[in-house]
DNA sequence: TGTTTTAGTCACACTATTGTAACTCAAGAT
DNA sequence: ATCTTGAGTTACAATAGTGTGACTAAAACA
């Protein structure tokens, strides 16, 4: 089962593999996994500092990573009333898609270690 | 379901925050899924060579990949004949954990960008 | 009018990770 | 005795990713 659903990386291509590096690297930096665990948890549009506050997170860094979830279209930014100065984000219909990697860390980091 | 899931976030401690974080940090450098792949696809028991000429990994990176897969458990160096020379790396039952990761991470690859 | 809040930006020094090239050392083949 | 292969190691320069602290510009509050 596990081993059958492996079978299918001999059909990938390099693009699904440099789409997955990319995504890999993205989800190991430093505040991700804090940031994306917000978004998981708490209600849908989320303010910059809501986020900041929740994931523990400095401007700078926060800035990072929601540009970079942006990027790969995982979350949306929106300002509210045309002129900037708040904003909200949303999770998208791609934000599913990392749900079950997250599960499956999850599952790795709550078992011993032997 | 998988919002049930995710909702087990909330019980998990520091210590499995850190393995999670670890993890990530580790599958997500330079070639380790080539290397995974190649433990995932081909037979149990491959030598150096074997895993250098199919991942396409230099010694260095090779080295540096296979001794961070070992020392969080994944895999086992054992020397065939006691005095070096032969070397051989096995999987152990730690592997299967990474395989729903893996999977998850193929479907992303494999999915359009809309 | 002055202060606070929101959502950042910028420059910077620091650490981590990378690939390259050159080297090692033991064993088996010629 | 020399050559090649196996499994690395070492040094290094280049690149990537980090948190800190200082800064900004607009809007809402008092």
């Amino acid at each position: 089962m596990g081993d059958a659903t492996l079978n299918e990386w001999e059909t990938k291509n390099e693009l699904a593999s440099n789409r997955i590096q990319e995504l890999l690297r993205i989800l190991s930096k430093s505040k991700m996994l804090h940031v994306i665990y917000v978004f998981g948890t708490v209600k849908d549009g989320l303010r910059f500092s809501e986020i900041k506050k929740s994931s523990q997170t400095d401007s700078t860094t926060l800035t990072r990573r929601l540009s970079e979830l942006e990027d790969i279209g995982i979350i949306e930014r929106k300002e509210l009333s045309k002129n900037s100065i708040a904003v909200e984000y949303h999770i998208t219909d791609s934000f599913d898609i990392v749900k079950p990697i997250l599960n499956s860390l999850l599952h790795y980091g709550l078992k011993e270690k032997n």
